[in-house]
DNA sequence: CATGAATGAGTGTTCATTCAT
DNA sequence: GATGAATGAACACTCATTCAT
């Protein structure tokens, strides 16, 4: 039963709108019946294109899950994998920038586990990307090998999402990729194996 | 109308058994009922002392705000700023490792700033001890100054409770205080003027 | 406004496979949209040729009449009435057997009664068929008239309908013709003038 | 946590009234708040004695499985089994008189069976104490041996509870336990040893 | 003829909160 | 002080039905 291009937009354009809403309040504080009257439509038409709450926060993963295979993995080219990772963290700073993304999946956590392993696994496939990049960073001794490159990759990705996350919960009121930029910077400062500084020490005052 | 040191006593017996239950579960996911049936009161008895279900949250920052005022402020003697920044974070992963603190505060956000502003006022008060810390570093040149205090200050709030909502949510399946250690040391390693690493740069495989 | 014989014949058919879906999860159990579903018409189109859900059940209620009138009374020419009852029951377990009716005629009732009379109609149409197998019975001293006639047939339309309840309920898990039979059978043993016993009374052991 | 008199009596209270509410309607036409609107209760106030719709069921099984464990049980003293037999159905009967049992029981079977399996439960409850009844009659040699006596078991339950059944939808226009009582005898009749009939087959008129 | 988007009242259930006892 | 019965708005979700295309 193949979904009709008609049908696929409209689901699209609800779905950008609800999140829009769902920025706005947080996913928790905000009931279909609020969603559906900012959208202009009704509950039954909100159930006719998704089959429930949980789904808005699917379809984005499944969205960005996508994203990160066909659009980040294939560009991680560069020599400098410090390069890289920067590149991987703006991607997401972006991504919230743009979907709003956030709030709503860092507050949602818990039912997502509990039902259906989304964020999991999402984060495994970003885990394994991220990963990645850091082995190399270390085998080609761009990055620290003092600490394991599974807990670089950890940190990482809860400083990214805590950026995002604190980002929409300050309600978008600074840069959030200006900010999750200059972090990774610091941090990777902070890994690097002294050649590649983002950051120079000296005082430019 | 002075409150009795009984009633005293009491409010500040069910608050900290309410906030066990509460890190059990996650703020959002229990109810007033269950919280008072594990306590063993009937939920007359708790808005009896409590105007209700926020005021758990608005105590702990009370509580939070009180102690970073009288036991970690006046610890912050070391010579070596980023060992006293060090301490605030520490300070910090602990309460919420025995406080469970973060999913609560992370999650009920909104509802807390819309009624009451206690999640900006403990902002305040903290992020204020944490940037005395980064200018007095940047002043004795231990700390880069190519970025400003107060980047720096928001960074590491975000980093930290970044870390500790992560932590809950993740249901307490890893060692937060180490992690968070761990993270910090890194990023202070990127801010560094270059005179106290952390972890080393050289290998010690 | 005549219905083409096209329209008749695609009527049937949907009535046929929504029938057979009804019978699998019970009436109340399954929507429209479901059978729809199922029937790979879309809920327009049944809409197109009924007027309603509840008109899958008085459609049945029809054919069932049609097939009293046209197949079973003109069958019930045995001499011995107590075999026309006992031809008249087994049609109608068959004809739960086949249709899975029971179930959603059983459960239906209020609603039906209610809206449109179909049940109690339908009632009268077999109840007067067998109410004059029984009073020929009784005329023929082939079943007692200790009893009034109108009871005993009462009696046997809750008893066939009952079990076919009773057979749907526990999800088609025994043999409901046998039984029904079986049933019956005791019971006109229990009502015939003695000499038309079913099952003898002696043991077969 | 002992429930107070008080409580239990309000309950009951509730229960008997919501008994009431749902023979009327059928179990699934009505809705909670349909009950409580007849009841002038509120929906919380139910949810404050029950845990759902289902309970109001529930809490009939336990107590019908307890009369018939502590009423029926201890009185088949008669030594004619088929009066025991006629003792079992007319307490059903009455049961159902009293308390609008069936429509409820009969309509919710699926989910219950689902769910919890009271209702199996429940069957295996009084069909062993009714098959006990059955087998030391075919023993005494009055219940004719020809046929299983837990297949005889089976249909008196199905009898017993169509009429119950059929007497509630359509609305205790009739008198259910006389007319039981009658079907049950007739049956009785057909598979009693000959001796003890309950209806003579001479005519009377 | 057929489609499927849209409707909105309805469902069972939860829960923070109030208040008479 | 403490109790727990009572409230009723709110929630996520369902579904028979309508109607423009």
């Amino acid at each position: 039963m193949k979904e009709s291009q008609k049908h696929i937009d409209k689901k699209a354009e609800i779905l950008k709108d609800a999140i829009t809403v769902i920025q706005k309040y947080g996913y928790e504080n905000v009931s279909i019946r609020q969603i559906c009257k900012e959208l202009n439509i009704t509950t039954g038409t909100f159930y006719h294109y998704f089959n429930g709450k949980n789904d808005i926060i699917a379809e984005q993963f499944t969205w960005m899950d996508q994203r990160y295979l066909t659009e980040v993995k294939p560009n991680l080219t560069n020599d400098n994998e410090l390069d890289n990772i920067l590149y991987f963290c703006n991607f997401y700073a972006e991504f919230t920038y743009k979907k709003g993304l956030s709030k709503s999946i860092e507050i949602s956590q818990i039912k997502l586990t509990d039902n259906n392993g989304f964020y999991t696994s999402n984060h495994r496939i970003m885990k394994q990307i991220l990963l990645e990049i850091i082995q190399r960073g270390q085998n080609k001794a761009q990055i620290i090998d003092t600490v394991l490159a599974e807990d670089i990759a950890d940190m990482i990705l809860v400083m990214i999402r805590g950026y995002s996350f604190d980002w929409s919960r300050k309600e978008a009121t600074y840069d959030l990729i200006y900010y999750t930029n200059l972090n990774i910077k610091l941090f990777l400062n902070g890994i690097s194996q002294n050649t590649f500084l983002y950051l120079d020490r000296k005082s430019v005052v």
